[in-house]
DNA sequence: AAATAAAATGAACACTGTTCATTTTATCAA
DNA sequence: TTGATAAAATGAACAGTGTTCATTTTATTT
């Protein structure tokens, strides 16, 4: 049957359209700012139809943190080709907090927001998929850097998180306006500064 | 004129009264889950009356974000007493992550949300008195580490931040979920082995 | 061309933060 | 005590939000 197949691709195409138009206006107007309403108007559809096509807000919330999560993945897999675990790790941190600071929005859905989260709540939906591998592939990039004789008489997974915490700190802090605040030098310098503190660290382990 | 002086006492206890009840339903139900007109309600007020007290939701926000760094500044100059400023710098840490453990809504207010750093831009007030106090106690500790020969190499402002970045994100991946959809043992104790992999690093600086 | 199924609609609902003309209460002077 | 004045409290009204769902429009099948 061709007609049900063209008409499951429209149906992929249009809620394809609201997510896009969700995120230009998040990215524009910010996303407490961007109302149901406002994705309506930009598609030119009713409010009616974008919930044909997603339960909720929350529901558009997520589907954009996968997207974001889907970005972020393919920038760190670029990094696989880095042979060295420990150059890969330190890589992989500069990766992580270029795309937070380049897309901050993005981050705040992915890594702070509760609406993502709810929303996998709602559906029952306990397992964060997208968490887990990202997270999966710094675990295992530790792994490596301890298997060639790095971070002797540490713990896997408490190091990996703690690890993960002080890019995410960094990130989430200038997120929230909270580095500008504190130091009135440029965010954005003394943010890679810092990193660059971080990597004088564990250069040494 | 000692009848001036009651009604300022009256005004500024009806203006407690508010905030004591903002934070009673902010910890009993969150944040956005909290309106205007439940805190009139909790202290038999009309709504009018909150904003004859404040000037907006953020200003309430603000205030309780306030009180949120007197009592974290409260619960960090008790650690003055220890002499050694690395053992000092070791509790610090852990004070300021238990706090946000312990108060997931304040941290929230203090650390991330936008509320209170809008207020503060609405008054046209650039400067964000509390996050520097609190900041200043940090870099003056690793500062006095410098000085008695630790953390060589090392700059103390951009350094001060990355530790700061390592507890908060800590906090932050914890009070936004984002750790229990990662790793299944308790996120409280996850989050306290990470932080002992911290402690681990910086015995070592 | 009629019957059926699918998709899109937008008015309506219950809620939000916020305003401000009006009413109530308290203070002070005659 | 009374009337004038100032201060404080009020809550209806406004413009906005997310969400629902009976109704209408459009497309497909018979």
């Amino acid at each position: 049957m061709g007609v049900s197949e063209r008409k499951a691709k429209e149906k992929e195409e249009l809620k394809s359209r609201i997510l896009q138009a969700a995120k230009k206006l998040f990215v524009e107007k910010g996303i407490d700012q961007t109302t149901i309403r406002n994705i309506a108007n930009e598609i030119e559809y009713s409010v009616g139809t974008v919930y044909v096509y997603y339960k909720d807000k929350n529901d558009i919330l997520h589907d954009l943190h996968s997207q974001g999560f889907k970005q972020l993945g393919g920038e760190m897999k670029v990094l696989f080709n880095v042979a060295d675990p420990m150059e890969r790790l330190k890589a992989l941190g500069k990766t992580y907090l270029s795309f937070a600071l380049e897309n901050p929005d993005m981050y705040d859905l992915m890594f702070t927001l509760k609406g993502p989260m709810d929303f996998l709540e709602s559906m029952h939906q306990e397992e964060w998929n997208e968490g887990k591998g990202t997270f999966d592939v710094l675990r295992s990039t530790v792994n490596q850097c301890m298997e060639t004789g790095h971070f002797s008489g540490h713990q896997l997974e408490p190091l990996s998180f703690a690890i993960w915490s002080t890019v995410h700190g960094m990130a989430s802090l200038h997120n929230s306006q909270r580095v500008k605040g504190v130091n009135f030098e440029d965010p954005n310098t003394i943010l890679m500064k810092a990193y660059e503190e971080f990597v004088k660290i564990i250069d040494r382990e």
